[in-house]
DNA sequence: ATAGAACCTCCAGTGACTGTAGAAGCAAGG
DNA sequence: CCTTGCTTCTACAGTCACTGGAGGTTCTAT
């Protein structure tokens, strides 16, 4: 399970591609833990670090606040809380995240549109503008 | 088609959910034209500013840089620039919007499932990180 | 033993807004 | 017509989330 399990901060950094100084800013933040440190004040990470950053940059690169993020995390870090904050946690997100799906969904059907009418060598009349603004597929 | 064809910039905020400095910060950014002025000097806005605007807003939302938008704005603004170019644009987001789709999915997917297991009055053990961490449903 | 890479802390800079100060414009009531 | 109050204007400082650099230490490898 374990196959790296006890890396310095530029090996974590490779493995999720993150800055070096991005990590410690997040370490900063509390968004991840205080890793244990060697003798000399290095910091030592392991496969749980890997994921749970993994997870930060994630949610940052599909939109969420770095605040977000950190009450996504919360759900990992207290799974016994009281069922009514993990609840209320999740649902906030839900809708936000369906419509962010169906946004991405309408602007990558119209690229796809672009892409194929190149092909014919046709120049699309662009709609690109449309496809986050028209009011289709609304799931709600 | 014009329901309101010639706004200051107040409304063009509200219809948008944006900040009306926001507006102002886009339009030196080159991100948002140059509007028409009042001979007082305020800024004239029309419908196309409001879908300009609107997917602008959903791109950043949606995690995309303002450069990246840019860019895919570049593909609305001008239809009938070399299909090489407009293809090369398409398809260079693609690849990251199938990305994003699907990890929305997975994280969506746990948090429903979090909210289920709160229903049942079980305490989910929580596996959110593993929704944007393991390679299930890879597309590639 | 020493060159070079990786690490440390601290702090300044960037991208993308967001808020505020101070002045001018405009619409409505008295 | 005048004042009260809201909107807009420019300009600039502040915030959030990083990103990069200076100056110094530690580790690794020859």
């Amino acid at each position: 399970m374990a196959y790296q399990d006890r890396m310095p901060i530029g090996e974590l950094a490779r493995l999720t591609g993150t800055k070096v100084n991005t990590i410690r800013f997040y370490e900063t933040e509390g968004v991840l833990h205080q890793p244990l440190r060697t003798a000399a004040g290095r910091r030592v990470y392991n496969d749980a670090d890997v994921r749970r950053l993994t997870f930060v940059r994630k949610g940052r690169d599909l939109g969420f606040s770095l605040n977000t993020v950190r009450k996504m995390l919360a759900l990992a870090d207290h799974p016994y809380q009281s069922c009514k904050a993990v609840d209320g946690i999740a649902r906030e997100q839900i809708a936000a995240i369906d419509q962010k799906i169906t946004d991405l969904t309408n602007l990558r059907g119209e690229l796809d549109r672009i892409i194929k009418a190149c092909e014919n060598g046709i120049v699309a009349d662009c709609k690109i503008l449309d496809a986050l603004t028209l009011p289709t597929m609304r799931l709600a």
